[in-house]
DNA sequence: GCAATTTGTTTTAGGCTTAAAGTAACTTCA
DNA sequence: TGAAGTTACTTTAAGCCTAAAACAAATTGC
């Protein structure tokens, strides 16, 4: 008798959540002894340098799935740090703008290079069509969970 | 042009982590409302669930990926709340043996009933066939995980 | 026996995380 | 205009997380 269809879901969810514990704990890893970063840091900065413009705190906790009193902290640090800098929109004063310094940028590229080296590495012993198929079908799992009831969605 | 094997596992582990992060946050979401409890608190309960004789912290740790420190403040709170219970190894005064109590296991076979469903219905988009697959190519995955140099490896 | 080392666990310092409460600024509308 | 409501963001309290230091108990080598 094949596995009912909760029992499946249940083994799939638990090795997709170590194989990516595994993975972040590396990457976390890497950040640290390599550029005495983290990986939240990391990806502030690479939500900013996707940004042409400046983008409000809002956006950014948006795309980050992070609340927004976490993104003050981290934005704190990181314009401490001068990576980042913040400035309030005249026409709305509750209103942040942030975007990423020239250090922040160059900073970022750095750390990108590396990180995507690493990534792939952890990934190379997956063939060309293992990743085709991985691909398709987080993607399609990323399309439910978006349509799926989210937490806290209208009628 | 197909996309450099760099690019893809870019765009494999993005799409991956995304996907996992939007299932912990329901999961957590759900624990947090339902019992008052969190995933950290779970995964400790559900590795003792799985045991039949008490374990030490250490083996605790090795199995659930964190921290030795971290895993001290765990199991406090969960003995302070009745669900686990330690005993010092008289043989070995350093060790400590932990163990789920009656409420503990109670209160875990009631979590994981509610949990099961839930992960189910975040992957009820999901073929049968998609769902085989998908377990395949984690598995494979996690063994590749597993066998690549890890951080603290010995040569 | 006993000093040196190793091992199992806890403590500490600091960052990440959330939900909820708080603050300030803007908008609505009478 | 100005009270009521909304919005953007920060603060707070509490838990999670790690690495590194500290501690205590066991083992090893003389």
């Amino acid at each position: 008798m094949a596995a009912p269809h909760a029992k499946q879901s249940l083994r799939v969810w638990l090795r997709m959540l170590r194989a990516t514990t595994i993975i972040e704990k590396r990457i976390r890893g890497y950040l640290k002894t390599e550029f005495d970063s983290t990986l939240p840091r990391f990806d502030v900065l690479s939500a900013l340098d996707r940004e042409t413009a400046p983008i409000t705190m809002s956006q950014l906790t948006d795309h980050l799935l992070v609340s927004n009193g976490n993104l003050t902290g981290l934005v704190n640090r990181l314009v401490e740090d001068g990576l980042i800098s913040r400035e309030i929109d005249p026409d709305d004063r509750r209103v942040q703008h942030v975007v990423l310094s020239p250090d922040g940028r160059n900073a970022f590229r750095e750390m990108a290079e590396k990180h995507e080296a690493l990534v792939d590495s952890l990934f190379s012993e997956m063939s060309d069509e293992d990743m085709a198929t991985l691909l398709r079908l987080t993607t399609t799992l990323n399309s439910a969970l978006q349509n799926g009831a989210r937490p806290a969605e209208d009628a």
